[in-house]
DNA sequence: GTTCTTCTTCTTGTATACAAGAAGTTTGAC
DNA sequence: GTCAAACTTCTTGTATACAAGAAGAAGAAC
């Protein structure tokens, strides 16, 4: 990735749209981004193409880009099929792992340990993802992989905002070991549900998204 | 879509890689493309954007535009992960289907029985589309059903190489009525199965895929 | 003869200019 | 007063011009 204005743009807005920095439908005006951002319109444009096309907005012929925020359906749906994804992951890693790459897993574990009891959340949540890619990479598939890393990016703000609920960090280590555990002994079925569980939106969960997707609701029309 | 350049150049260069016009690794000449098309290189590039994040390209920073045709590995593993996308889709919407999309999938049952007395293979592949999709569709997750949707559009010009071998297009009617069937009587666990066997490359299908395969690298490097 | 360096040429990335379509406003008719 | 039509303005889509980096060729040094 040489200099290019165009992907730095994209990492800019990117980075604007999922802070929250635009409202759910709102119109990007390209002349007034592009000399906010000191650059001409073309690589603006490309940007926005980039965006488009991971889902962040829609380019609708003629009119424009606009936001596209994710309702709570939408979000729900996501992490149904980001649990199935990473099921499958799992799944297959059981079989395919080597000593080495357990080895690999096993230090994002420990280090995550290390982040709880230091209150380091950034690094937590950094420790986190390198542990769920380390299985990604470790099913086999690279395709899989692929897929489940973009996937995975894209949820990352819901992700974060899901993090936060009191108590959640803890419960998600405890679910990391008994992921680990079961990988460790080349349990394919029980990695998958495993992985399922971790991932998926239900129960108590549901409800903390649901409320902090209110929250955030609520700040944006507010 | 209104009547942007830059899409149907898209459309154009995609159609061009699928049918496999381009060898593998090849540069793509902008300026070339560009005055073989008779439009500038803006759109151009733009539709090079596109179809970079859609997998068909990939784009070196100041190098420019090389296809990048999925290997023999690649493709299996493509495969094996729609296998496992049409079964959730296939498992959810067993549970969620209504009456009416039960009556437009039998639909296109008969209508394939009809294309294969007939012979008529083109419209045989269009009523097996509508197939899986309308599966897609009465999964009732609609970010599903895009990824499904997705990933079945990227995986078209190899399915096809897929159904020319002799006996397939009957096999591959009986595996929609027995997913059909399980539909009708909302078995869960039995669609997705049936799905994953209709799509997943194992067996007889796997050596028949891959002497196409090797046919077409043969008639690529030849 | 080979290798390294420099220069040229070519290609991509960015800026700007131009064209065409969409939206909003004003004016006229009823 | 309201509705419709034409006009103006604004925005996107496309073309072209320019800049900068990469690849290749030519020449010099060993």
């Amino acid at each position: 990735m040489g200099t290019r204005i165009a992907d730095s743009v994209r990492e800019r807005i990117e980075q604007m749209i999922v802070t929250g920095e635009f409202a759910d439908g709102e119109r990007l005006d390209e002349v007034k981004l592009a000399e906010q951002f000191g650059v001409s319109r073309t690589p603006l444009r490309e940007a926005f193409q980039a965006l488009a096309a991971s889902g962040l907005l829609t380019l609708e012929a003629r009119r424009g880009a606009f936001i596209r925020h994710p309702g709570f359906v939408e979000l729900v749906e996501m992490f149904e099929v980001m649990a199935e994804i990473e099921a499958m992951c799992g799944f297959r890693a059981a079989r395919h792992i080597t000593s080495q790459q357990i080895a690999d897993i096993n230090l994002t574990i420990e280090a995550c340990e290390r982040a709880i009891q230091q209150g380091d959340s950034d690094e937590y949540y950094r420790e986190n993802e390198k542990f769920h890619h380390l299985i990604y990479e470790a099913s086999s598939n690279r395709f899989l992989a692929r897929e489940a890393a973009r996937l995975h990016k894209r949820l990352k703000p819901y992700r974060r905002m899901q993090l936060r609920v009191t108590g959640r960090m803890p419960q998600s280590m405890k679910e990391h070991r008994a992921i680990f555990a079961a990988l460790q002994r080349s349990d394919s079925k029980a990695t998958a549900t495993a992985l399922r569980l971790h991932v998926a939106i239900q129960g108590e969960k549901f409800n903390d998204l649901m409320a902090n997707f209110q929250q955030l609701a609520a700040v944006r029309t507010g």
